[in-house]
DNA sequence: CACATTTGACCGAG
DNA sequence: CTCGGTCAAATGTG
């Protein structure tokens, strides 16, 4: 088996809550979410969608803060600044009691096969120090 | 048994 | 109306 199409671990553990198709794109997209915080806590989101240049690639967005296993006194106030979190080992599949910290922002990509033009460079160039992104608004 | 995964439908916004 | 995004339920697997 060699990875196929499973976009690489980022040491947090996500739960796949849905999957798109969109229309600039001949691929889907997969939307995960914290496996933990049941569904009220972390915002953090990744979503993950194959570009309809690169098939090989995988474009992982990381958006939302983990707010998960923060220990006693973390969050305070402040927050924010950056966006990222924290950094984990790896993760399997199981972890429901104690979970590791991880951190990250945007992973993007993966590249498989070879092609060349990969649009990485317009995604770091975006992601430089925050993101446009428009995270959830209220919902 | 618990948890994760899957598909569909629904909703909000533009 | 369309697109994107999220939740809900059901099912399978370990």
């Amino acid at each position: 088996m060699g990875n196929t199409e499973i976009p690489p671990e980022d040491g947090y553990t996500w739960r796949k809550y849905g999957q798109k198709d969109i229309l600039n794109s001949r691929f889907p997209r997969s939307y995960f979410r914290c496996t933990h915080q049941k569904l009220y806590q972390c915002p953090a989101k990744k979503q993950v969608q194959r570009l309809d240049d690169d098939p090989n690639i995988f474009e992982v967005t990381y958006r939302g803060d983990h707010t998960c296993h923060l220990s006693t006194v973390n969050m305070g106030g402040g927050s924010s600044t950056s966006g990222g979190a924290a950094a984990g080992p790896s993760t399997s599949r199981y972890g429901r009691d104690v979970d590791y910290p991880v951190a990250d922002m945007a992973d993007v990509m993966f590249n498989s096969g070879s092609s060349s033009s990969t649009s990485m460079d317009l995604i770091f160039s975006s992601m430089d120090d925050k993101w446009p992104d428009s995270a959830d608004k209220k919902n």
